[in-house]
DNA sequence: AATGAATGAGCCTTCATTCAT
DNA sequence: TATGAATGAAGGCTCATTCAT
């Protein structure tokens, strides 16, 4: 990607993050990127290529992780400990991709829209398939619904958003221990748990 | 409140939730609601004060909600569970408003922006009040920071706005069972557990 | 008229003085006045009869001093001495009044533009006839333009109203003798000045 | 100055002239400019702006005119001579803004306001200080209070915008001939009124 | 590749006026 | 007479996008 591009997706990220899509104007963008329209228009097609811009780099980053998750290990407590733990850490590197990510989705345009769906949906499907697995295994409570149970975890996840600070008292690997902690101990079966008692806290 | 202004909040809590703040115009607004411009702005000074009646609307009734339970119930695990539930059930009555309240209120302009602030606030130190009585009480586990549990339970609850849909499969009662079973399982201490085994599914 | 109709005009005078015609709502006149909307439309048919009405009182009362003074006095001199004094005096009773006159006719509009011309001009054109007939009597020079004499000593009567203050340190009828004096010292031939020096300071 | 700002500014001028400020939208501004909104806005950050620079293009030369004045010559005789000169024959040049600068200001804006009240001051001073100047040396009646002097000279020379038309039977010398004639008649001593013979008719 | 002047549809808002009560 | 909710035309302004240079 063009060194100007670059620079423009990051002045335009931390704008979105703080002002919204619709609180930014391209024309802040571009005084922002040291650019000029032109220069703008030269790289995407409008301001809502942009917007998809940012959202695909981010879930295209969360889609590989929870790939590589389930790829990584066999066990499903396993694999829902390693996605669990590299969703988490993503707000590191990606935590103004994150914040339009969740925040202004609903302004993306077709075709836009449905590109970014599928993504997501894979990804969700990945942890769904996992919960899945952990109950026909027996690591996970055959009593949780599974579309509920992932929802919980990513609520429990993703809503990090709304407040993770990088500079705060916690550091972001510390959340992630605790949020499987919590996790695990809500969905494991007792078995489960002793077996991965390393995993907890 | 007069008719008119109901029927104003109706229709634009819908446009709001499909189309975002800045996706519907008071145009829309008025041609859905049977008004004109001037019967709009008869009723709200603008724009965003209407956005922000929507959002004081909703988190009036949560802070009230989350006072209740914790006058009900003398028990912190108890407490908790009314939360949860009362949080959760919200979502058959509140459902546009709640996905406004998350996706727009970034656009809510000064004062408004600190009025929701403050009740935001105080509800969310009622939900943290109690987590830190239940660690005194024995009651939950005193290895967790009462704040990163806090949100992460919020998490998981606010989440729902994301993928609730009234006529789905499960009930939000049958919902809020759920997420009080994966989360109480995932904080309460061996003790309690045994003691508040019925909150348990 | 009405009581409340005098109240009506008598708030909109200052608030016109104040702000202008167009920096004046019918809804902040009705306001200062105690009245309501309804209240102004039934003494007004538009705003813009009020602001005729406002013309129309002032015109009326300046015409009528002028046919009193050429009435009153004989003489060109001491007529055009009266002329001066009494439009100059008129601003201790009517300077709301005669701003909103001289800055906002622009706004009037047919048909109380031409009722209102009508009467300036009648009034311009005493004063015109006064100053003809004193240049026949040889009170008044010769050599001036009977309308631009006549404009000039207009100008500088009327634009009083862009600096006087009735608190200010001179009185208006100080003011009149300086207006007077440097008119008359200004047009009248040696002959007159010698007959009127007591009309100069 | 861009030719498209000229443009703009000349054709707000005619019509803020005949109809008032408030009396022209944006839309036929643009539309006798032969522009567009966009084109508008690119050149003004709005209507008042456009409003500012067209009295601070008009009081900015009155300014200079005066400096000039007294830079040029030493006595104030000559010197009021040439300040009333210079402000009538303004009229040929930029009779459109003064009408616009003495009808609209009350609508300018802060900080526009402050702008343009100073530099009017300014030129206002300039005169008062003139006419003190010619007190002290003998040329100008002492009788005479030096701002209401002042003022009554800007009265009879501004009022100039109500009544003149360029293709009128007086030219725009001839008038201010009359002006500094009356002028300087009605407020010379007798000593320099010999003096200064040949500026009076 | 890059610039920034220009476009014009569309936005939020105001406000004189009407009319049922 | 008086009220004030309701109307809707019109206003000032924004902003994504285009295009000649």
């Amino acid at each position: 990607m063009s060194e100007l591009k670059e620079k423009i997706m990051k002045a335009s990220l931390l704008l979105f993050e703080k002002y919204g899509f619709h609180g930014v104007s391209v024309k802040e963008i571009v005084e922002a990127s040291g650019t000029s329209k032109g220069g703008f228009y030269h790289h995407f097609q409008s301001k809502d290529e942009l917007l998809f811009t940012i959202h695909d780099a981010f879930i295209t980053y969360v889609l590989n992780k929870a790939n590589n998750a389930i790829l990584t290990y066999q066990r499903p407590t396993l694999q829902l400990n390693a996605i669990i733990h590299s969703f988490v850490k993503v707000f590191d590197l990606y935590k103004p991709h994150i914040s339009v990510f969740y925040q202004e989705s609903i302004y993306l345009k077709e075709p836009f829209d449905q590109l970014i769906k599928k993504k997501r949906d894979e990804s969700k499907n990945i942890l769904f398939h996992v919960i899945e697995k952990g109950q026909k295994m027996g690591e996970i409570r055959k009593a949780l619904p599974v579309e509920i149970t992932g929802m919980s975890i990513l609520g429990m996840v993703n809503w990090t958003y709304k407040w993770y600070k990088q500079d705060g008292p916690k550091s972001i690997e510390e959340i992630a221990k605790i949020f499987t902690d919590i996790t695990l101990r809500g969905i494991l079966t007792e078995k489960a748990k002793k077996e991965f008692a390393s995993l907890l806290r």
